[in-house]
DNA sequence: CGTATTTGACCGGCGC
DNA sequence: GCGCCGGTCAAATACG
């Protein structure tokens, strides 16, 4: 009974995965069958084979988009890991390196991760892969590099990829196991517990999948003020489970989505216990359904976040070992820790370290490695940050397991009403089962534009233009700001775009140009809430326009960069951008 | 009657 | 090895 919803997860994530060889299948099966000796199934047989010829073409027409996706994607791999080593050479070696660091280690990057979701087939990707040792034998120093780097997006494997960097930060490596970490994650069930008793018997695969799992769960914590039992996040929950939690008399409550059966996100909800108006909510796992557009920011946030967290993570250990851990203190709402209000602190450069939070339990939670969006705070003033600093400070003071890290979204007064509305229509994260790739959440929010998502979510639309905006801004806003305003975040948008744009021009000043032009239009966006407009979006609109292959470039990096806060609403040339904003 | 919630029991991880 | 604790299960209960 239990089991109903592990057992169906692989099965739907080996029919995310390989839809084309879904397509083959049902050639076999028309090729298996018997024709129906009935004149009455002659006119099925007909329809059949014309259908059959259609789905052949069809599938020859998606293996060669396949070929080609596949053949762009590791040339433009290949040159956005070349111009990354050059473009970074030097910053890396006038940048001051922490005394922790090893000093092989580059300032922390933004990592794009070009193309690393774009790996469509994954038996063929992983060929493919393995065919091309020589270029990654290329790649090989530079990813090197990467494993301090950041992923920003939003599918679900984005804790499975970057924790994994952690044991093994190879690119290759993490390139190899997309696909298996997509599965596990598409399919990954939260809760183990019973699973890996059951792997447990099965073999050491199994397990060493089990313990996997286990290990590479982020969490995204959010406290914001809520009157209600839970916030409004857009998601169907059922509660499952409710315990009173050591250090907090409010009893947490554990839910599950229920959107689909084998939804494997979970979250928890907890009252602060220091103020009772605030409600702490946990989410672990990502959804393997498509959301509402408010359940849709949400959750791009959160993964965003958690990305975020890990690649953090990643950065801070020397790659065997995880290094902190989060504190079910946050949970409780007796501890918060802000990097910086207007920054990712794990970007930050000085000390991705001082985001770690100590472990005061034993809980298997202290496993995980969470981010704390505090929604909470009355401004994302220094103060705030200085006030929850000093808290956290006095609370936490050993060692952790994994890097915790907390971002203020705070947008002024925070009513429990704006919580539905802060994560508003900014995102669209959507899992899509027929999608060719596996690449679902990615795939899914990116190709599609502003109509596409009308007509997929309408009513969602509708309701989230209805919405107040000025949260959503304000979370736009904020989130702008703390990515844009990092050097680092900098650095490698610029590297990015030099190297996209420099695969056919290789114009090294109209590159520069072009990225300060957008750049430029990035911190207009980020300044200007008028349009709503977020700056990945209007940065990827702005480069769209800008560079050849326009919509295969700008399809890569908007898959490489998922914001939460993209807005794909319309596509603004920089310049035009640039005068709407300022 | 079907579904959602409650709640005590159970399990596994971790620290001592 | 034992106990604590967080997390989950599942039978009992509540609800519409």
């Amino acid at each position: 009974m239990e089991e109903k919803g592990v057992d169906s997860i692989p099965h739907e994530a080996q029919e995310d995965r390989k839809v084309i060889g879904v397509r083959e299948e049902s050639h076999e099966q028309l090729k298996v069958k018997p024709d129906s000796p009935t004149k009455e199934g002659n006119g099925k047989l007909e329809s059949a084979k014309a259908e059959k010829v259609e789905v052949i073409e069809e599938n020859a027409r998606l293996k060669m988009m396949l070929d080609r996706i596949e053949k762009d994607y590791h040339s433009l791999q290949l040159q956005f890991f070349d111009i990354l080593k050059q473009d970074h050479q030097l910053p890396q070696k006038s940048a001051p390196h922490d005394d922790d660091d090893d000093g092989k280690e580059p300032d922390q990057l933004v990592s794009l991760c070009l193309g690393r979701r774009s790996s469509p087939s994954s038996d063929e990707s992983r060929k493919d892969d393995k065919q091309s040792t020589n270029s990654r034998k290329a790649r090989d120093q530079d990813d090197q590099d990467w494993k301090s780097s950041l992923t920003l997006g939003l599918d679900s494997k984005l804790s499975t990829e970057t924790v994994t960097n952690d044991h093994n930060p190879s690119s290759e490596n993490s390139v190899e196991e997309l696909n298996n970490k997509e599965e596990e994650a598409a399919g990954e069930t939260w809760p183990p517990r019973k699973i890996q008793r059951t792997m447990s018997n099965n073999g050491d695969d199994d397990v060493n999948v089990a313990k996997q799992s286990h290990v590479k769960r982020a969490r995204v914590c959010v406290r914001a003020r809520c009157d209600t039992p839970t916030m409004q996040d857009g998601c169907q929950w059922r509660k499952y489970g409710q315990k009173i939690a050591k250090g907090n008399p409010c009893p947490r409550a554990y839910f599950r989505c229920t959107v689909a059966p084998a939804c494997p996100v979970r979250k928890q909800v907890q009252r602060c216990l220091e103020d009772m108006s605030i409600l702490i909510t946990t989410y672990e796992g990502t959804h393997n359904h498509p959301l509402s557009v408010t359940a849709t920011a949400m959750a791009s946030t959160t993964s965003a976040a958690a990305s975020m967290l890990l690649s953090g993570s990643s950065t801070s250990q020397s790659g065997l070992t995880s290094t902190t851990t989060t504190s079910d203190h946050q949970l409780h709402g007796s501890s918060n820790l802000y990097g910086s209000s207007s920054n990712f602190s794990i970007y930050d450069n000085s000390r991705p370290k001082h985001l770690y939070f100590p472990n005061t339990t034993t809980s298997s939670s202290a496993l995980f490695p969470t981010i704390t969006l505090d929604l909470t705070t009355p401004s994302p003033s220094s103060s705030s940050s200085t006030h929850v600093n000093n808290k956290f400070s006095s609370i936490f003071h050993s060692s952790s397991r994994f890097p915790t890290s907390s971002v203020s979204f705070s947008s002024g007064d925070q009513s429990n009403s704006s919580l539905s509305t802060i994560w508003g229509n900014n995102g669209y994260h959507s899992f899509n089962s027929n999608l060719p790739y596996n690449n679902q959440t990615h795939v899914g929010s990116l190709s599609l534009g502003k109509q596409s998502q009308e007509h997929v979510y309408p009513t969602f639309m509708d309701k989230t233009q209805q919405a107040g905006t000025t949260s959503q801004q304000a979370l736009a806003e904020t989130l702008t700001k703390a990515i844009t305003s990092g050097p680092s975040f900098r650095s490698v948008v610029a590297t990015a775009i030099s190297s996209l744009v420099g695969a056919n021009q290789g114009n090294q000043g109209q590159r520069e140009a072009i990225v300060q032009n957008l750049l430029q239009t990035l911190a207009s966006n980020t300044l200007s809430s008028q349009d709503e407009k977020g700056c990945a979006s209007s940065y990827f609109n702005g480069f769209s326009t800008t560079s050849s292959n326009s919509q295969t470039r700008s399809s890569l990096i908007e898959a490489a960069l998922p914001l939460s806060i993209v807005n794909s609403s319309t596509s603004i040339p920089p310049s035009n951008n640039k005068e709407q904003n300022s």
